[in-house]
RNA sequence: GAAGUCGGCCAGACAGUCGCCGCGCGAUCGGAAACGGUUGCGGGGAGGAAAGUCCGGGCUCCGCAAGGGAUGAGUGCCAGGUAACACCUGGGGGGCGUGAGCCUACGGAAAGUGCAACAGAGAGCAGACCGCCACAUGCUGGCAACAGCAUGCGGUAAGGGUGAAAGGGUGCGGUAAGAGCGCACCGCGCAGAUGGCAACAUACUGCGGCUAGGUAAACCCCACUCGGAGCAAGACCAAAUAGGGGAGCGUACGGCGGGCCCUUACGCCGCUCCCGGGUAGGUUGCUUGAGGCCUGCGGUGACGCAUGCCCUAGAGGAAUGACUGUCCACGACAGAACCCGGCUUAUCGGCCGACUUCGCCU
């Protein structure tokens, strides 16, 4: 229907996501970090590869029924996925805090979206 | 109609958009092929508990001759079902409920050891605190028989009191008062008979005056069962780096070694190739199974047998989702991780069937 060079693409492959204890690691290693009362996201600038990606951590501290630690990671794919395109080259690794299992949907992917522009603007040293 | 009991079932629905993970078919690129990448279409994608990890198995590796014993752990009325079980079904005993029904670790206490706070006189070969009764002595009253009181010595487990529990119960006889002391009935124990596969039952027969209290989720005894660890099990492929083994080449130069020195020879250090172990990583195990559904047959039932039909998640930092709209009873507990059979715990509501009690109508 439309030209797909103008629609941004908001597919998901398995290549947009750290996959590896590494790729976690990289990132670990040394990240600029911002954060909300709901996440913490780390970031970090990979030359090596050419889109955006993301990893998860989801810990029992944060949320412990499975359902809600599934409930998380679901949303923050989600809010990933339609912002992908736009933030940039860099690896993210994605924290939520205890906080966010109460919060709604809306106020999730709210905050999100925030932590998305500010993590694409500060500079990896 | 109201209250209740038991069993079974469902787990918001529909539409659109954007995504994720397998599968099938096709297109295309790479490749000799196997297969892999990209892409299109079709179809599938959490639970009744997926949970707790409390039991029972399959599967895998380790150990192990068969078998027996010890230790430890578990199970515990009987019969059946099952791959197996601590599960299920049926039956028996006991308890609760007007009832449908529900609950039940329910073997052994006449093998042994232990325990029982407080209270109480006494708690296990019982025990006289009050009480009751006889006798003796004294005092008082009385003509006397005798009565009352006190003390002493006995008898007595019927009554009071204590306790969770006081050594069968009721009645009659009996007695100084009492007592299974005697009798009847009930209870209890033992033996037999009868019924039942058995647990067990009996309004049956005989014996025993009652001895043999409770506690075994106290030790214990008896019977039966049990090897250990788990899919991060295990199997396969396999970089980089370091190291091991073998073969060949070079021994040109140099170094090291057998320790008094020298020479020759030999070995090592070098290079090339091969081999096995093995880490990261990858593949597999991974979903067709004690499988589900329908019908029929056998069985009180759990369940079994037969025919037919169906294939119904398979991820891997980990998919099964998000948003929008419409509707309603406004949506609980909660997320697969090798797989099954159970148990237990959590849970908004709703539907169906069978049955019980009460009320009303005919």
């Amino acid at each position: 229907m439309t030209d797909p060079s103008q629609t941004p693409s908001f597919a998901f492959p398995r290549t947009a996501r750290l996959t590896c204890k590494g790729d976690f690691d990289f990132v670990f290693a040394k990240a600029s970090r911002v954060a909300d009362r709901y996440f913490t996201v780390l970031s970090r600038h990979q030359p090596q590869v050419d889109d955006a990606r993301v990893g998860l951590v989801v810990s029992k501290k944060a949320a412990k029924r499975a359902v809600d630690r599934n409930r998380l990671k679901r949303l923050v794919r989600e809010s990933f996925r339609q912002h992908r395109s736009s933030i940039g080259v860099r690896d993210f690794v994605v924290l939520p805090r205890p906080a966010a299992k109460q919060a709604s949907n809306n106020e999730l992917a709210n905050s999100l979206a925030n932590l998305w522009r500010r993590a694409m603007t500060t500079r990896t040293c």
